[in-house]
DNA sequence: GTTAGCATGTAAGGAGTTACATGATTTT
DNA sequence: AAAATCATGTAACTCCTTACATGCTAAC
């Protein structure tokens, strides 16, 4: 056990506010709103989960209150809302948390936001993650079938029903990355290794 | 808010492990495979859960200690393992556990594990918890289309693939539940309303 | 004779969740 | 003026995870 771990504290959230702010600063009622449009599938989050967040990442230093000086006196603004832009630690942070290639980079809920910041993503990261959630999901198939196999575990039809769905997800989601990994191989083989940055353009092509 | 909520502390483990044991009494480390190979797809336990929640069920008297005796005593064993068994209060506990139809029954976790009972569930909750999953995901389903729909928020293409599979992965599992929904209206539509316990039978038929 | 698998646990803590509390502003 | 929505927060708690600790037995 024990692998390459090199995770500490991530947290799907944290992640996620510094990936958002990075695009555009925003307050948290709006950032909310964003983040749940944006990972809609896998997770929502409240109130109650993103403030003290936000008031951690604040005490960090990795994000800034940017509220402009108009809107801090409530003369036109509501209750005067508090913007958070990322600062050059949030910066240097969110790179450092999109560069991670183990186990957090791979399980469900890690996976999902991080490939929601592909774009911000070096390229042989990408790969990389593309990679090791697919080798994750095989194994789980592998798991699967070798429970399928010794059947005397007698499962009801409904538990067999859901091994069955389940399984049938999992190799979904394998087929879909077998897509994007061979896309990406196409469009960044990045021959010459160094820097370079993130290449923008081609991210997901043949899917229907 | 707050819904109709009666949500006490449930817990997936919980409910897995009482379920489990309901159909045959067993010792933690084979607990724990057989928990893993049924949820396999959701989620997975490592002992550091499993064994203090055995603990604590036990101190709650719903499952008790059924070591044999010719094992209890390191005569032919190996390290004295401890065989659990479902108490009557553990029946109890399963059977109102299984009869929740609240939030607790549709969201992503608690509807796994519950499906996976459903041999053991009575079939006219069956069919709210399948119901109520997918007006769940319909749910979500809509937010997802709001969210494109209004797609000022430039979202770059890795962001909307991911939408986009998560979309088709909810879509998929709606269809899945028309299936089992229909196949549960045939079923079971038991005329006559009262006990009856849980039929027993055709549970997902026309699946391919 | 050492690795691999069986078997059981504990202590510390992380990542959110729930429920509550408050107030301004826009819409009806 | 009531209701909905915008907006921000806290305290307590829950459920589970991680890392550690132990020891026995079967296979290689």
């Amino acid at each position: 056990m024990r692998a390459d771990v090199s995770s500490q504290r991530s947290g799907v959230l944290e992640l996620a506010v510094l990936g958002l702010l990075h695009e555009t600063p925003m307050h948290g009622y709006e950032l909310r709103k964003r983040l749940n449009s944006l990972l809609g599938a896998f997770r929502a989050f409240g109130y109650g989960s993103l403030y003290p967040c936000l008031k951690e990442l604040l005490a960090r230093g990795l994000i800034a209150d940017d509220t402009p000086p108009a809107a801090a006196k409530p003369l036109a603004g509501r209750r005067s809302k508090i913007v958070y832009r990322l600062t050059a630690d949030g910066k240097e942070r969110l790179q450092d948390l999109l560069s991670q290639t183990g186990p957090a980079a791979w399980e469900d809920d890690g996976f999902g936001v991080r490939f929601a910041f592909f774009g911000q993503t070096r390229a042989d990261i990408r790969l990389r993650i593309l990679e090791g959630r697919r080798s994750r999901l095989e194994e789980r198939v592998e798991a699967f079938r070798a429970g399928l196999a010794r059947t005397r575990e007698r499962v009801d039809s409904y538990t067999l029903e859901l091994q069955r769905h389940g399984l049938e997800s999992v190799e979904r989601e394998v087929r879909w990355l077998n897509e994007l990994i061979a896309s990406e191989r196409l469009s960044g083989p990045e021959p010459d290794g160094s820097a370079g940055d993130h290449t923008e353009g081609g991210a997901a092509g043949t899917a229907g």
